[in-house]
DNA sequence: GGAGGTATGTTGCCTACGCAACATAATATA
DNA sequence: TATATTATGTTGCGTAGGCAACATACCTCC
């Protein structure tokens, strides 16, 4: 578990908390490292879910089957992501998604309980630990409104425009990268590749952008 | 302040907290209940919000006005629903939508420090009342991936149908009522209402589902 | 440098569905 | 019961964009 302290450090969840006090709330909080094969399940749809994760380590993927058999991509895991933090903090708990290991790697385990229930030993900062964890699940929140942001506009234009001021913004620049290959792009906005690129090809003629590859520029 | 505590026990923030306790804590977390006009602004989008709300009375929308001019709605809050509860959790709260009377109403205002603060007297369930908070943190999140789930869907029936199932399942029964008109449906999966009545024929007619306004039952 | 692999761009075809316009049904108003 | 109003269904037309197939650029590894 020590060696992981450092990363942990890094983590959205424990911002902000000492080192020392880290190892402390581990305990309390009963948290435990757990480790998976590559193309096992770390969460398997339609299962109910009480614990959460962090990547310690390794890839990963959230993802669905749909009711023509396709696989739906949900997120990309990597050291440091957060697992089911949703899930564990709702009251159905049931998956819609499974999480797969792309590789062996390992994870963080607590159960949502453990993170909630007031320590007896009153241990330092768990008040802070438990405010970022709101705050992640918050931020998922966010973060999946402004898709549903991009996916409600009519064209392919408009969607590509909402997301692409959203990016610019976010990194206060018109020059920019997005995190995305032109694949995942038209995946996140829901479009077909080539219609993408039509699109961002029209947009490039029309003087209303200008890229190569990932790097966009707003005119 | 007194004479809403009965609405208040109903509600999902309160949820399994008795009434003289809900009174102390509407103090601890520094609680207060704001009167809005018909068509005053609860949220105006852009700003930064710190404080959630709970409706206490009338009825109000969420909204955006997005690049055209286009009026869109984010939700319809009544008496119970929850305001800006994932924008106060956030670390940016800056609000994406705007938040709008329909008629004169109340809310209860809560500022998200209040709630998270441990208090020093260490008031019965302010526990319980922070774990029903992520709580609904949560439930606001897996909501907005169910929509993503059905926007997800290439075509108009597929779409309905993922949204029909769905509905179907959370009330355990293959006859149900949606609660939206035709209307509200067809901007919640985010095609045109003629399309949807158009599908919803046809399904009908291939002896996929049954349905009369909004009574459904799949087949 | 060549050969294979992957990411991106281009283009023609075709249809699902947006749009508008109208028809019918349900509901409210008087 | 007549009348206005609103919800829902129907239909023809035109096109945005899905799909497939191919082209080109870029990258990696002999």
């Amino acid at each position: 578990m020590k060696n992981y302290l450092e990363d942990l450090a890094q983590t959205a969840l424990f911002a902000g908390i000492e080192q020392e006090n880290i190892e402390k709330l581990l305990g309390c909080i009963q948290a435990k490292v757990v480790e998976y094969k590559k193309d096992e399940l770390i969460i398997e749809e339609g299962s109910k879910v009480y614990d959460f994760g962090i990547m310690l380590s390794g890839h990963g993927r959230a993802f669905k089957i749909d009711t023509m058999g396709r696989i739906i991509i949900i997120t990309l895991l990597k050291k440091g992501s957060e697992i089911g933090v949703i899930l564990a903090a709702g009251s159905d708990h049931k998956s819609p998604v499974s999480v797969q290991a792309q590789e062996d790697l390992s994870v963080l385990s607590v159960p949502f309980d453990g993170l909630i229930m007031r320590c007896k030993n009153n241990c330092p900062q768990h008040d802070r630990l438990l405010r970022n964890y709101i705050n992640i699940v918050a931020e998922k929140g966010m973060v999946l409104h402004e898709r549903i942001d991009c996916l409600l506009k009519p064209t392919v234009r408009e969607k590509i425009m909402t997301y692409l001021v959203r990016v610019s913004r976010e990194q206060g620049c018109r020059t920019f990268t997005i995190p995305f290959d032109r694949y995942a792009m038209s995946e996140y906005l829901n479009i077909e590749r080539s219609a993408l690129s039509r699109e961002l090809s029209k947009m490039k003629r029309d003087g209303l952008i200008d890229f190569h590859k990932s790097e966009f520029k707003l005119l």
